[in-house]
DNA sequence: AAACGGGACAACCGCTGGAAT
DNA sequence: AATTCCAGCGGTTGTCCCGTT
């Protein structure tokens, strides 16, 4: 019978973790022996517990964490594929910061390393651009640069999981992906047409409309994707934006930054800016 | 060869909702 | 109904590694 209940009282803060001999920082290759022989033998569940129990002079939090990110069997390591940051990219249009929800599509994959790649990848590039990350005009950048670009490179490659599959069967623009809500890791497509009159408009996802799953598809956003040609199944290098709405005067080539606020550029159809440049300076910075 | 800086990732912290008592 | 505790979430920080100077 267990007497000494005091490793089930609430996880304590970091003084406290101190005071009663709690290791903290990186675990050990024995700490992480005892958690896995611990847990294939006991299973998961009751943290502090278990961390107790199992001679951990962790807290049950840790313990957890531990597990979940880097000990389960299942976790997958090593680089996101193309695949996976397309749908990182999708799902966060759609649910904002909702990591875990995102990992839910992903299997494998934790919503810290999700979060980690979204910090590290993605609000990378929009400091670079210097655009604040939720923003519509950093939407859209990921919706007609970047998102493509990653259909790009996963057309290039050989080994295709069905749902690029489907993906480039579509040549990219006429498919949502839709009912992401109920039904993780099983994502159906359906065709639906591009209407260039939502393109540009004033319809792109917001900060706040990023937290809600109603936010328009950023795929069928985009304009002049896909390729121009919508039969042609060689993808046109260009990027997304109409040689006619080109506007240098918004780009300082020797600064490589555009001048003007971009929202302005990209919020309305009579800004836009060129989209080779941006283009350019956009993967010139990506580690693709 | 050493110092420095930045990137990537692991781990921690604070908070919240819900279950158990 | 109130309290306590646990599990989980998202934000933040710490640490290691690697490239550059």
């Amino acid at each position: 019978m267990e007497t000494d209940m005091s490793f089930l009282s609430k996880s304590s803060s970091s003084s406290s973790d101190d005071e009663v001999g709690l290791r903290r920082g990186p675990w050990t290759v024995e700490e992480d022996s005892l958690l896995v022989n611990y847990i294939s033998q006991h299973g998961e569940g009751r943290w502090n517990m278990l961390a107790h129990r199992a001679g951990l002079k962790r807290t049950g939090k840790s313990c957890r964490l531990r597990w979940l990110n880097y000990l389960k069997p299942d976790v997958k390591r090593g680089n996101l594929t193309p695949q996976e940051q397309l749908l990182i990219l999708e799902l966060h249009s759609k649910l904002g910061n909702r990591w875990s929800k995102i990992a839910q599509y992903l299997p494998g994959r934790t919503d810290n390393e999700i979060k980690n790649y979204w910090r590290t990848r993605v609000q990378k590039q929009a400091k670079h651009l210097k655009i604040d990350s939720n923003s519509a005009a950093f939407q859209h950048i990921i919706r007609c640069l970047w998102i493509p670009r990653l259909v790009q490179k996963i057309q290039g490659s050989s080994a295709i999981p069905s749902i690029q599959t489907s993906l480039l069967d579509s040549q990219y623009g006429p498919y949502n992906i839709t009912e992401i809500t109920q039904t993780p890791q099983v994502l159906s497509l359906e065709r639906n047409s591009i209407s260039s009159s939502r393109c540009c408009s004033s319809s792109s996802p917001s900060s706040e409309s990023m937290s809600t799953n109603k936010s328009p598809n950023i795929i069928s956003e985009c304009p002049k994707f896909p390729p121009r040609e919508m039969g042609d199944s060689v993808v046109n290098v260009h990027f997304p934006f109409d040689d006619n709405s080109y506007d240098m005067d918004t780009f300082s080539p020797a600064t490589g930054n555009f001048l003007n606020n971009y929202d302005q550029m990209v919020g309305g159809e009579n800004n836009l800016m060129n989209g080779d440049i941006l283009a350019e300076s956009f993967w010139s910075m990506d580690e693709f």
